[in-house]
Order: structure tokens, then C-alpha cells, then sequence
RNA sequence: GGUCCGUUCGUCUAGGGGUUAGGACGUAUCCCUUUCACGGAUAAAACACGGGUUCGAUUCCCGUACGGACUACCA
């Protein structure tokens, strides 16, 4: 009997959540599921500092409107609460004294003018790594080099003072990782972590390993970023003695610049024309605005069945995954070590694949939200009319009606291109005759199959081929070379409104040589 | 700079000691279509480099190059 997987999502709440920070709850989530087990969301509010009013709230409706809910929250506490590390402040202290106790921790009364002024000396002393270590400590103030008694005084009188890991000297710590195998780093290269701040909160790596441990966490799914603080973690657990139930770690690899240069940042989205937050975001302190992928018209499906592939495949051929299919086909052995490139045209691939697995209502009601958005109505059937002539060509909902101006309103202007290439006496002669057509009602009732028939025989009475002043016939209408079906588009027209646009283009256009 | 991690078509990737190195997106061409798109078909397109090990290496090992992360009293 093996004990219940417990994944965990941990997120800050300095801003909107990242595109990368959801694929991380994605693969929390998904392998909690396939595992039987729970799926927790952790705050990981100890800096407050960067606390950002409304980031917390973000994340929870990201989450919502990608269908990942956690099982436990701090707005569905289970047993292990609470969840936010704010609220849980009063306990990382006694863990750190704890560690003090035990020899694998000290306090440390340097201020910050001291700790820079170290920094520079090793520089100058060209020592590669300066950092606060187990070489450079001794000659810091801190309870291993005061004498007790002055360190039991200024503890009393309040010196500000933070605690820091005493990492060991010259060990090997290596630990399993379920994506990069072993890892293996030398104690000597690593620093003696803040473990408590000076503001009495304590720092990601303390709070992290405490949580974790006490919220039975039994794998860790965190981005590659964490890879290097890994083995101070392990060594943590080992310190507290905790190393039997120490979770499992798996590093999940990077989400990178489509242009290849770095980690995909917040300040990438807006510049590249596509959105890197799951939501719509202002930030409240600058006001600065990042738009989302929900409010550019991602369905949820598409950028979860996108997000799962950046980085992960099921080892077959098969690309469109529903969440419940993700869960089935899981696995953390199936997730690549290497970086992946965020690429747009893919998120819109599988858009336009979801897109157009939507009903026909759906469909519809994409524009007539946008027609009422723009102060227009709709009949239902000119909406629905418009979906079925639109629905192969949208990659987005609100193409429907971005793509059907032209059928709102009368071309004010004609593409010159095509007006340079196609507008001859043949066009001219055969519009006259079908406007003349139109006007005299013949074609009713309306349809595609009569707007073609009733054109026609207006080319065959002018000796004209149809097939060469076609895309004159589609400029006059529409203002626009290209388009879908024509006869179509002018059954939702109607033969009055078709007739009047061919007046006004020959009106207009007719001056042109 | 140091530590750690990585490297298969432009991109996401499959594969793995002997393969015509497979798929998808994108691109191109053709078919369909009185345009464009959809759909169908086809094509171009990759094992970073150098050494080993081996009968044989893209696959294993080492080095180099390149890329990335980390290097805070941020997470």
C-alpha cells in the first residue's frame, strides 16, 4: 500500500499568473488526477514586499477557467491548512530554532551595508564565488563567531538578525530527480541560505520545506528554475530529519522566447503579439495592461491541450487530448529535459480545432455578442447565416464578425490592386446588366442557388465568361478581393442591397481607367 | 566568472547501437473551388561539432561549442 500522492501548486501572488506557472499547475494537476491523488494550491506570500492586491484572486480564476480547481485551497481548506504562508507565520520560527538547536543553523547579525561590503572585499580578493558560506561565516557576526553571551544579548535587546542554513563544508549531496535523473552538487558551492528574515517571515526555501513536509507532499512539480536550490533542500530535509518522506522532485523544463533567446517573461506577451496570462491584467500600482489568453478569445480546451504539449507527449501520434484524456495518458517519464519554444501558430491550431467543434449556438452567440458590443443586432438567422459561411475560416470567435464587416455595412472603398487588375468594360457591362436584373425583382425568392443562376444568364445576355470578372463582380460587392462564397454573401444581402453596392461601384469605380 | 541543466526538421516532438530517422504546426506545390479559406494529396526540411567504445554510433562515454537556469533578508 502506497501512500496517497499529494501534489502541490505554489504559487506567489506578485502579479498575473504566468503561462509557464500554469503549465506547472496543468502538470500538477494532471498528475494528481492520473495518480488518484490530491491536487493543492499553496500562497506563497512570505515576501510582503511584493505583495500585489487582486494576484491571488487571478489565480484562482485562472485555474477555474482552465477547468484545473485544486482540491484544496485557501478557499476549500482541507486538514492541512491554513494555505496561505502568511498565515502559517507563526510556526516556520520554531522549525528554524529548531534547526538552530540542532547545530544546522545560526543566527546572523550582519547588516546589509556589512554583507555588501564582504561581497566587494572578495571581489577585490578575486575569490570567484563571494557569497556567505562556510568559509566566509567566520569571519561574519553570527552566533558561531560571538561569544554566547553577547549573541543571548543582542537577541534580547532586538538586533535585527536573520538565521541562516550552516551548510556542511565538503559533502556531496545528490539527490533523484524524476525527470533529470541524478543530480549531483558539492556543498562547498553552495551558500548559507537566509533561512528567517529579519522581519520575522521566513524565506521560500524554510517555508517551502516545512509546508511541504507538513502538508504530506509527496512530489514536488516545479519549474527548472529550482534546480539549483534543489540540493539545499534536500540537505533541509535531511537537517530536520526528515528524510524518509522527503517528496520526490521532478524539474520541469523551461518555457522559452519563440525568438529563442531566454525564458518566456511577462514583458514578452503584449511585444509579440500574443498574450502570455492566461487572463486579461492591470497591474494596479502602474496600470500597465497585459491582455490574456480568455480575452483574445483562447477557449480553455485549445490552450490546455497547447499547454500540455510544451514539453510533455503521450508517445503516440495522437495531438487533441480533452483534459480527462491528459489525465488518462499522463506520465512524468513522458516529460522532455529540454527547453520549448512558446509557439503561437500552434496555440492557434488547436484553437480553430476547438473553435470549430462548438455547436452552431455557440457560434452564433460569439457574434452576437460583438455585434451588440458595437451597438448593432442581429436577426438569428442572418447570425446563423454568417457562422456557416464563416466557420471553416475563423481561428478566432471574434473573426465572425471582424471577418463579416462587409456584410454591415457598404464598402466605402475598393482594394486597388484587384480594382487595377480586374475592373474592364466586361465587369462594367455585365454589373449594369445584373443590377438592372436585380432591381427588376426576378430573382425571389433570393437564394445562393438564384443570385448564381439570375448572374449567369446576365453574363450569357452579355457574351461575357463569368470566370474572369468574378472577382470584379466580388470587389463591387464587398470592396475586397478575396472572400467566402459569393453567391452566398449576396443572399444575405438580398437583391437590394446587392443592386445598390454595384451602383455605387460603378459610380465609383467607373471613373478609374 | 562560478555551479547546475540541456542540445533530433524553422517550431513542438517520436525514436534509439544496424531505420528510407516517424508525426504535428508552419512553409511550398498540386487537386477541389468561378476568389480566399476548409478539405485531400505531395514536397522541401533535422540527429551541434570533435574524439573515443564498437564490426557498426544519431543513439553509450569524454571533450568542445552553443543555449538556458541559478548565483538576494524574491519566489
Amino acid at each position: 500500500m502506497t501512500k496517497e500522492v499529494r501534489v502541490r501548486f505554489a504559487p506567489s501572488p506578485t502579479g498575473a499568473l504566468h503561462i509557464g506557472g500554469l503549465r506547472t499547475a496543468l502538470y500538477n494537476y494532471l498528475f494528481a488526477r492520473k495518480m488518484g491523488g490530491k491536487f493543492l494550491l499553496r500562497i506563497e506570500d512570505t515576501d510582503q514586499t511584493r505583495f500585489v492586491p487582486g494576484a491571488e484572486e487571478y489565480i484562482q480564476e485562472a485555474l477555474a477557467w482552465m477547468g484545473i480547481s485544486p482540491d484544496e485551497s485557501p478557499w476549500k481548506p482541507g486538514e492541512v491548512g491554513p494555505y496561505r504562508q502568511s498565515e502559517r507565520k507563526v510556526s516556520y520560527m520554531s522549525y528554524a530554532l529548531d534547526l538552530v538547536e540542532k547545530g544546522h543553523a545560526y543566527y546572523a547579525f550582519d547588516s546589509s551595508e556589512e554583507l555588501e561590503a564582504m561581497r566587494e572585499r572578495l571581489t577585490a580578493a578575486r575569490v570567484v564565488q563571494p557569497q556567505y558560506n562556510s568559509i566566509t561565516r567566520t569571519q561574519m557576526k553570527n552566533s558561531l563567531t560571538l561569544s554566547p553571551e553577547e549573541v543571548k544579548e543582542r537577541l534580547a535587546s532586538g538586533d535585527p538578525y536573520v538565521i541562516r542554513a550552516k551548510l556542511p563544508l565538503k559533502e556531496e549531496v545528490r539527490f533523484q530527480d524524476l525527470i533529470r535523473d541524478w543530480v549531483l552538487v558539492h556543498s562547498s558551492t553552495l551558500d548559507d541560505k537566509v533561512l528567517m528574515k529579519s522581519d520575522g517571515m521566513p524565506t521560500y526555501h524554510l517555508a517551502n520545506i516545512v509546508d511541504d513536509h507538513l502538508m504530506g507532499i509527496t512530489h514536488v512539480i516545479r519549474g527548472e528554475e529550482w534546480l539549483p536550490s534543489a540540493p539545499l533542500h534536500v540537505l533541509l530535509y535531511r537537517f530536520f530529519g526528515w528524510e524518509e518522506t522527503m517528496p520526490q522532485f521532478a524539474h520541469l523544463p523551461l518555457l522559452l522566447k519563440p525568438d529563442g533567446n531566454g525564458k518566456l517573461s511577462k514583458r514578452d506577451g503584449d511585444k509579440l503579439g500574443f498574450p502570455v496570462f492566461p487572463l486579461n491584467w492591470i497591474d494596479p500600482f502602474t496600470g500597465e495592461k497585459s491582455s490574456g489568453f480568455r480575452e483574445t478569445g483562447y477557449l480553455p480546451d485549445a490552450l490546455l491541450n497547447f499547454l500540455a504539449f510544451l514539453g510533455w507527449n503521450p508517445g503516440d501520434e495522437r495531438e487533441i487530448f480533452s483534459l480527462e484524456e491528459l489525465v488518462e495518458a499522463f506520465s512524468i517519464e513522458r516529460i522532455g529535459k529540454s527547453g520549448t519554444k512558446f509557439d503561437i501558430a500552434k496555440a492557434k491550431w488547436f484553437n480553430e480545432h476547438y473553435l470549430r467543434s462548438k455547436t452552431q449556438e455557440d457560434l452564433i452567440a460569439y457574434l452576437q455578442q460583438d455585434a451588440l458590443a458595437a451597438g448593432t443586432t442581429l436577426s438569428q438567422e442572418k447570425a446563423g447565416a454568417i457562422v456557416s459561411l464563416l466557420r471553416d475560416r475563423v481561428t478566432l470567435p471574434g473573426d465572425f464578425w471582424k471577418d463579416s464587416q462587409f456584410l454591415h455595412q457598404a464598402p466605402s472603398d475598393f482594394d486597388s490592386e484587384v480594382a487595377a487588375k480586374k475592373w474592364n468594360t466586361d465587369a462594367v457591362t455585365l454589373l449594369q446588366a445584373y443590377a438592372g436584373a436585380l432591381e427588376s425583382g426576378v430573382a425571389t425568392p433570393f437564394d445562393g442557388t438564384a443570385a448564381k443562376a439570375l448572374l449567369e444568364s446576365s453574363a450569357e445576355a452579355s457574351g461575357i465568361k463569368l470566370g474572369k470578372v468574378m472577382q470584379a463582380v466580388r470587389l463591387a460587392v464587398t470592396g475586397l478581393g478575396a472572400g467566402p462564397d459569393l453567391m452566398e454573401v449576396f443572399a444575405i444581402l438580398g437583391p437590394q442591397e446587392v443592386a445598390k453596392r454595384i451602383r455605387f461601384a460603378l459610380d465609383t469605380l467607373a471613373t478609374v481607367d
